[in-house]
DNA sequence: GTAGGTCATACTGACCGGA
DNA sequence: TCCGGTCAGTATGACCTAC
């Protein structure tokens, strides 16, 4: 097996070679202390001092907090969705493909989308993805020596990129969100943001988009693709607070950028396999939203998924971080 | 007498209340030790990321350290310009009222210079100084409590804005200027640079334009007013080794961006008192030049002024330190 | 009154231990 | 594996002292 995906990686933020997945991201260990710091010691960051605009690397990734922690979240990078545990390959396999996709530019097979939105990465990463492993999905092994076991199937998505974002932080660096009655306390909270620059597979769990919201359910919604062998299958627990999920459609908050509300479209697309993330701002038990049995299949026709999205209050024993991974 | 002339001046590098004259510029306690220390450490100074078009502020003065940097040079910041003391209040005078002028634009009256570069600052410093304090150029106070006690008279300037500055500070940040025969083991030489910000009044002595070179002389030259009844009548000193000094025509180094070289022109303008500048930078004695006996007067008329300009040894104890000044 | 030294403060990122 | 704590190295600027 391929003793170190990281190694090919750059980091997501600054393009130096990263040294792990950080708090949703591939990144740097400098990118990964910065988050981790800045997090916690919002009030600290200053504002841009060139109109946001600028570009982060390797070296002037010191020269704007402000960018650089807005590059952060861009590329996904998040304490709520950071977890603890390895990562599988399978994860690591879509990040190493959409880089490769995203070098050559390559189109090579007809992907049907509902949606004209999301082709660059969706549609790229998709077919890629299915041209070059898909033989490969009953073997174990890739021709690269990673053990792929899924193929393209579909995906949930929403039409408007609304995502999970701490509040906090959009509230301090960008202004897009207002508190409402709810308290920060839990420093999580709906926002939405504009179309991330791929900083994760638009297949992966952790991609923005694949939060989203539906109508008349007020609930959260992700998928997992239980087609991977390896995927746990158990239910996906969120420590977002109930009350920052409901999903209001006259919430000024949720005013989309582009007018419309958020629907639920068709999407073919595949999911990696994805362990439970763990809200690591807050170690203290909260209500946590429970989402069960999230529509899975390799079917290539467009399905709704059927989430049966319940609310639950968490009554469970403390996060239980020992769990290993394989 | 006013009692703190400090308190109306901004730092020129970033605009925040200046604390006092430092390094030859008004600049805030922050700008004083980024100079200072940059100097002394100038190999981690890293690039500008911005093409060198950074705007410095208060705010984000710390963000860009080369255009900071470059800033502290463009106002006139200097190691060997720098002086021991405190500066008289004529020379106040001239900076508040530069700043003055600069503030309201006012071009109160018709200064005739014999050639039309550097209008902008120094006429109308010029003719506000003029129009200001010549009523007053013997009573010894002027109308604000401060004691102005000389008029406009003439100054000996070059078409060109060649200057005296650090070739380390030149060399490292700007590349304009290569290493020739010379060691820059003094840290100063000959350089040029673009027109500046009007850092001091342009009728300064500390101005870049007033150290000046003479053709077929060798030797650089600099005015100070005597009329100025508390004038320091003495010898201007000048810790600058001759070999720096030396003009040669077919310097490249000395190519002026205009194409001309420099010459000595008539200029009405004023001169304020000034002390003997001491190089800071090193407390070895060395070659220092002096120019006597520099030719000034009160009279309207453009003159040429006189400059015999000598080229000394210095034998003389070191730096006194101790003197004061009134 | 300024140059330079000092030092509290803050930021950075490599490293490491715990989970 | 990753998260978070640690810590040496570095930059900053207010303050102080020598001159
Ligand atoms: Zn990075
Ligand atoms: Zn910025
Ligand atoms: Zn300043
Ligand atoms: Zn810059």
């Amino acid at each position: 097996m391929a003793p170190a995906l990281t190694m090919n990686q750059l980091c997501k933020v600054c393009s130096e070679p990263a040294a792990g997945y950080h708090f949703g991201a591939f990144t740097c260990e400098g990118c990964k202390s910065f988050f981790g710091r800045t997090y916690n010691n919002l009030t600290a960051l200053g504002d841009c001092k060139n109109n946001n605009q600028c570009v982060i690397n390797k070296k002037n990734r010191t020269s704007c907090k402000s960018c650089r922690l807005k590059k952060c979240l861009r590329v996904g990078m998040s304490k709520s969705g950071s977890r603890y545990g390895r990562r599988s390959n399978w994860f690591k396999i879509h990040c190493l493909i959409q880089d490769q996709t995203e070098m050559n530019g390559r189109i090579t097979d007809q992907v049907s989308l509902s949606n004209g939105r999301s082709q660059y990465e969706s549609k790229n990463f998709a077919s890629v993805f299915k041209s070059e492993y898909r033989e490969d999905n009953t073997s174990g092994t890739s021709p690269k020596g990673i053990t792929p076991s899924c193929e393209v199937t579909h995906l949930v998505k929403s039409s408007v990129p609304y995502s999970v974002y701490d509040t906090k932080l959009l509230n301090s660096n960008f202004g897009h969100f207002e508190k409402s009655n709810n308290t920060y306390d839990r420093k999580e909270n709906i926002g939405y943001h504009s179309l991330p620059l791929s900083p994760v597979s638009p297949m992966s769990p952790l991609y923005p988009h694949n939060f989203v919201f539906h109508q008349g359910n007020g609930g959260i919604v992700t998928k997992s693709c239980n087609r991977v062998t390896k995927l746990y299958n158990r239910d996906t627990k969120y420590n977002y607070s109930p009350q920052y999920l409901a999903f209001n459609k006259s919430d000024p908050l949720l005013k989309s950028p582009q007018g419309g509300m958020p629907v639920v479209m068709d999407y073919q697309a595949d999911t990696p396999e994805q362990e439970t993330p763990i809200d690591l701002s807050t170690k203290k038990s909260s209500p946590i939203f429970t989402s069960h049995d999230l529509c899975l299949t390799n079917d290539r026709r467009s399905s709704h998924a059927a989430e049966n999205a319940s609310l639950t209050n968490a009554t469970e024993s403390p996060l239980d971080l020992t769990r290993k991974v394989f």
